[in-house]
DNA sequence: CGCTAATCGAGACGGTACGTCCAGTCTTACG
DNA sequence: CGTAAGACTGGACGTACCGTCTCGATTAGCG
């Protein structure tokens, strides 16, 4: 039985959070101010800055909040179709309203603030390739990948054209362009098999 | 004959944009301001705003006023060859100092402000692009690849893997790392060749 | 002929420091804010940092800018009935609202802040006691007083009390005071006359 | 014979007014405030708020908490050889340092706070005014003083000229300039006498 | 003597203002 | 006319204290 100090203190923190996407989804995050939150959270701004260093820090926080689900990969012996279910689940998630914009602004955040960047990566981006690697690694494991085969090379070339169309081209992925990258990464693109 | 108001526009121009890059590189994009760039650069604020409607857009001007060097692809005949030399060279420009950071903070920046993300892909990114896509196209064209070749996707497996290990897992890319990923798009990586 | 630009700046000069001496009298000094000068008076925070260092530098000047009448010593030839004449004035106007709590609390920030305090002697203080020393002085020099006449000390006895009674005491100041310090000043109480 | 609850609190009690003096004295009343009192006297600043209402009423009462000796009045018959006496002591202690620059600040203080203002007359002003009065009352129920001197007129020309010279000139007080004024409201000061 | 109540240190909290920085606009005076 | 200089409003920054409010952890006399 966790002490009352806690649980009004936990209450606040969430609430926070919970302003900050709103007002994030509503205003943008370039535009998003410590000084709003704490005006529309009805908080003093100590209390945000006690909990966080920084706009991005929180920001983070706050998209990391939300999506735990969904987060687990399946394993039901074939990887290639387990690859795609989970990364169509996850380009569902990450690349489209509501969440897709605040991820891309978090990441372009992550960019400019190094501190940010680390938290990013340690609470969310190796984490979830980890698991892809995970994954990858069963299989090896179970003799559907070649022994030699380079389980972080394949999480790259999986991962990365997703993120480079997403926020270099910015154009939408597709469940179907996720399958061309499967499709490629197995079979190669040639010249002459 | 150009005027000689021209010319003492032009050489402001490239006044302010000299010194944007040398304050970027002093103290990060992430503090630059255009108060300070001014002040540096002994121009009004005005002058600057006469030419960009923001910070980014003079970031991104002033740092593509510096590598028009080195952009074009070599066509040896040997597509696989011509690859590997010009994406070693766009790495070393492109993901080292003193150009790497600025560059980073770049694309940071594009994700938080459309109007450079815009300006980004039209005066960088797609030009670039379409050079390794006309270079794919080449060798298709001469039997090197397989007709239905699809040469966005091929790009896409190309450029994502580096831009994904440099900006969102932040370790340094390497000659290697890039043989390794063009290797893997023409071979493929199993299961079973 | 005076340019423009001292022209805007003086009337926003004006317009602040009216501000100040009207929320002065609605909340009183110490409830006085610079933030709540700014909103008020339509300006920026900096405006007003650029003119003044401080708060009570700006009710300082703000007050001074007020009573510039009336400030004249009348030389009717008695001195004694000039004395009298000037201080009933002069704690009519100093002592009464609407100036009377102002300048009660520009002499108490004046004992806290020691730059509010020279400026108040500079602008102020001084200039007041030496206008009543040289009208000690001009009567002396008639004849009217002796020739050790100390000016200084009897410019304290006159002042002093009245000080004393309005700022320690916080009893109200009246002409009949003024009139007995004036009598007692020059005639002295005993012992034995 | 008191209980030790109260012999707790009030050691309590003393190391806070303690503390409040000698942080007054490093950093100058103005700078003080309760937050830095209460850290370092090792204390609550709810106990601190329990004992006093305002800064100005802590400090009040600390400053008072030292200056009981010496209050009392010398009667030895002479009444201007008295107070001379008493008021070289008095101003031996309020107008140098370490006391001087404090009880300045109080007086400021007072100014701008009516609650601190009233506290100050009721519990130091009056008494010490009240004891001049009587020192002054008992030379003219002796003789020594006409029957109608007026008690209050004279501890006004007294005090105030020291209050205003200390206070309002802001110069060092003197034994001479104390002498002067005691001569002068005795013996006045012409016109011919 | 043990128990209820008060007091305490610590410090989180909402809030106000601080003094600074910069954005983006506007004005003036120079060349 | 374009410019350097810089004043201007406005908004947010991150900090400092205010005075209030829990928290446990000592004490306190009272039963």
């Amino acid at each position: 039985m966790t002490d009352k100090r806690s649980a009004k203190a936990a209450g606040r923190t969430e609430a926070i959070m919970r302003t900050t996407l709103e007002l994030g989804q509503e205003i943008g995050y370039a535009k998003l101010s410590i000084e709003a939150v704490a005006a529309r959270a009805g908080v003093g701004k100590h209390t945000i800055y006690r909990r966080w260093p920084s706009k991005g820090a929180l920001f983070l926080d706050s998209l990391l909040s939300l999506n735990r689900p969904g987060l687990d990969y399946p394993d039901t012996g074939d990887v290639v179709a387990d690859l795609r279910e989970q990364i169509h689940m996850a380009i569902d998630l990450l690349d489209r309203p509501p969440l897709g914009p605040l991820y891309r602004a978090l990441i372009g955040e992550a960019l400019l603030n190094p501190q940010v960047a680390a938290a990013l990566n340690d609470h969310f981006i190796t984490p979830q390739a980890e698991m892809t690697v995970a994954r990858l690694k069963a299989a090896r494991d179970q003799g559907q990948l070649s022994p030699d085969f380079d389980l972080d090379l394949a999480m790259g070339i999986l991962s990365g054209p997703l993120y480079f169309r997403a926020l270099i081209i910015q154009e939408p992925l597709t469940h179907e362009y996720v399958d061309r990258v499967i499709e490629a990464l197995f079979a190669g693109m040639g010249p002459r098999r």
